[in-house]
DNA sequence: GGGCCCTTGGTGACATAGTCACCGAGCCGA
DNA sequence: TCGGCTCGGTGACTATGTCACCAAGGGCCC
């Protein structure tokens, strides 16, 4: 296994000091998950904070009207610490985590948690540096959500979600939940960006044409 | 002056022990602003944490396309641990903090806020609790923002902001702010809502008639 | 009092986005 | 090859946001 250096992998943790390092080892746990898997949600609180080593967690939510809106992703090397204590503090409420694709994660224990936050000033400066990340990122999602087009918003996610080959693989249903629209806006946005050939369409996916034209649109100031 | 036990009016705190709570009266002070103090915001970073007695504080953002939105507020007995953390972690961001009346707080260091994170788990508990009630509420934020009729949206501020009249002296301007919508939208709804009968207005103030029918509208399952 | 001037709110026309109902094509397993 | 599901397309309508402009209220200065 090379988990043996698995708090390398975290540029926030590097400046642990050495016991501290060995304390994180010792008292964690790795997890591993198939793409699918519902890390957390409504009725499922986990009893660690994990650390994310390979893969993508999404966190979405199913408000009372049924509409869903995919919140924000947790990427390898991040950690998913705000969400968890905000499931162990308010347990009704209806955030859900998913995994993306196949992950590997460190399970730490809530009293080893505890123990290295009040032992360790960089790890304490982890912690807060991811809430004030996660928190700021809210700020400015809400921002997004209410003055942001929809043709903009669009655009900067299909460029964020495309991949190597400039492909998104999704459904207009899926993108939809991304910006927490109606998958009938997508289709007219996408039908929209198609006659103007910056994408080229087919059955679950979408291939980028002209990047340099979407993220003009998103806003990429390059 | 009646500081010496402030901390006592924080229900989070109570659970400090003798030595802890000592601290944190002895290495604060105390600070007062007038209504309309911008408390922090862009290129005014607060030095330390604050944890208000009395008073409101409003925060809210600007968003690069000139629109402002309301994202919370800070009451009498929370602190302003989040957004102090937020702001030193990301100076760039545009949310600013105003007090709504004259506010009276407490400062607390940030070396003095850090030695109490890790000598204190009742107080780590305080902290987290604040971070993840604040994330919890952004969620909701996003989703009401997202997903809810701008009418809902209105009888539900209408009936936070009213006063122990049932009136709510603001203008129009503002309630936009409030929902993140524009002037004119409120305008018409109030309108909608006059001619129902359950408000009643004039220049600079809105007075609630029937305020069940408004919470009803707002969802309150009362 | 009378004349600015700023704030507040009202209005119509139009653009954008969300909702609803329904359709048809592709895909897949029985 | 027959359903039955997913995926995407479409028109009509409603809700919301934008723009341009107007008029009344009220403070202030002369």
């Amino acid at each position: 296994m090379d988990t043996e250096a698995w708090v390398d992998r975290f540029p926030g943790l590097a400046r642990l000091d050495g016991p501290t390092k060995a304390l994180l080892q010792e008292r964690s746990a790795l997890v591993e998950a198939p793409r699918g898997t519902m890390v957390f949600g409504p009725g499922k609180s986990p009893e660690n904070m994990l650390f994310l080593l390979d893969g993508t967690v999404r966190v979405q939510q199913v408000s009372e009207t049924g509409h869903e809106i995919v919140l924000y992703r947790i990427q390898a090397g991040q950690s998913c610490v705000l969400t968890t204590a905000c499931l162990l503090a308010y347990e009704d409420y209806s955030a859900e985590g998913i995994a993306e694709t196949d992950i590997r994660a460190v399970a730490v224990p809530r009293a080893v948690f505890d123990e290295l936050v009040a032992q360790s000033k960089p790890f304490r400066d982890f912690v807060f540096a991811a809430f004030s990340k996660r928190i700021t990122d809210l700020f400015l999602m809400i921002d997004q959500v209410a003055f942001q087009r929809v043709d903009v918003r669009l655009a900067d996610t299909l460029t964020k979600l495309a991949d190597d080959h400039d492909r998104v693989v999704t459904t207009h249903q899926k993108l939809s939940v991304e910006l927490g629209t109606a998958r009938e806006v997508i289709s007219r946005q996408l039908q929209e960006f198609q006659r103007r050939g910056w994408i080229e369409q087919a059955r679950g996916s979408v291939s980028l044409l002209d990047r340099p034209k979407l993220e003009a649109l998103a806003g990429h100031n390059t």
